[in-house]
DNA sequence: TGCCATTGGACAGACAGTCTAGACACGCTG
DNA sequence: CAGCGTGTCTAGACTGTCTGTCCAATGGCA
């Protein structure tokens, strides 16, 4: 059986450019908003091929929306993330950080919005939420733990409000809401970053003397 | 045919009670997170009636959702938004309505993050949260009119982007992802306010009783 | 030629929504 | 009280759509 193993490789190309044709045309339909509303029949017509054969790459209809959720995995932006959270400089491991996350959430914004918004009732994209939910929130603790190590926390701030503050601030849910009250990437990101700075950190070597002169008494 | 003057009234009230019997179980299956793994069968044998029963109160499945999202129109936490928003201290006003968006989102929240889950792909549910977050922006946007004429907006932060904050703290998200963090509502209404006053109150008498003794520091 | 991805189509099972005939409860009138 | 009219509820049959499975046939590539 072993004898001809080297080929399957070399097979394997054509099969996966079939592949690449279904999760394009699924991008696609999810990007329009009409993944949930399409039949299987629908999704293997668009990538130009039989319902047979989208079948024998993906299961069922959920494992295309796996399918999808794993491509997130490589995103340059959720990636950085893992390094600006724990940069020298808490500002901007904060600031970047923030920078990072709007970048993901605007990268692929037109996927997401569709993911989240049936992980209540689809297993696969539940997964995906909770996976990245996790995910994120152990970069926000590792940030949170930097930021008290070397002293920027605000004092009066616990570490647990901290997590949660920034949880908030990083939210893809918050960053819809901004978004659609019609601030711009740029806009957007710098807002964040000055509101968690605000409240986060202590000292104020920086902006507007935004957190301290606000509460005097 | 027109021979009896037929009392619909009188009779509706059978008809009524099965209705009720309907919503009841929709909502316990709603708030089991199981209602959209069911049969429309499934709910009325929780109701104890024929499907066609069902049918004939509710024309379709999405209809059912409807009928929940109605009963949201006369909750009181909802109601009492109308009147904190313009409420003659600035400050109060503040932190009332974050206190009654708090008190909302906490009395429905097991429906709530079903109908919030499904609303990308469920006409019914999107247009709750539609109509729902329509109805919220409006009532910040007075909030922040109110805040602006009465001179108590922070300088340096527009109208726009004080609405866009208030948004981000009023939304069914932050409250859903802050109780996620394991924050009481007690604690929840506390910090979203005292967020919301550091960030857009201008001036700082900062009631120091009302809400504000509670910052030591 | 032989392998393998692909194809078209048949098929079973599940479910939404429609329809109909009949059972039942209740109000009205005599 | 008796009985008719009316609206509600019920049981079940039926259609159409969609998912997921299976298989025999096709076609490209080494």
């Amino acid at each position: 059986m072993a004898t001809r193993a080297y080929r399957a490789q070399r097979r394997s190309t054509r099969s996966d450019a079939t592949r690449e044709r279904i999760m394009s045309a699924v991008r696609e339909l999810l990007a329009e908003g009409s993944f949930h509303e399409s039949t299987v029949e629908e999704v293997a017509d668009r990538a130009g091929i039989a319902r047979a054969t989208l079948y024998q790459h993906f299961g069922s209809r959920l494992d295309l929306v796996d399918g999808i959720c794993d491509t997130f995995a490589v995103n340059p932006a959720l990636l950085a993330i893992r390094e600006t959270v724990e940069l020298p400089d808490p500002e901007e491991a904060l600031a970047d950080t923030v920078s990072n996350c709007v970048r993901f959430w605007s990268s692929e914004d037109a996927i997401l919005s569709q993911l989240y918004g049936v992980s209540a009732i689809d297993p696969a994209a539940k997964d995906l939420v909770d996976r990245q939910r996790a995910d994120r929130r152990g970069e926000m603790q590792r940030l949170v733990r930097h930021l008290h190590t070397t002293g920027r926390l605000r004092s009066g701030v616990s570490e647990r409000k901290a997590l949660a503050l920034l949880l908030v601030l990083t939210s893809y849910e918050t960053f819809r809401e901004l978004r659609a009250a019609g601030l711009s990437d740029r806009e957007l990101t710098k807002s964040l970053g000055e509101t968690g700075r605000t409240l986060l950190l202590s000292g104020s070597r920086s902006s507007a003397g935004a957190t301290g002169g606000t509460r005097p008494a």
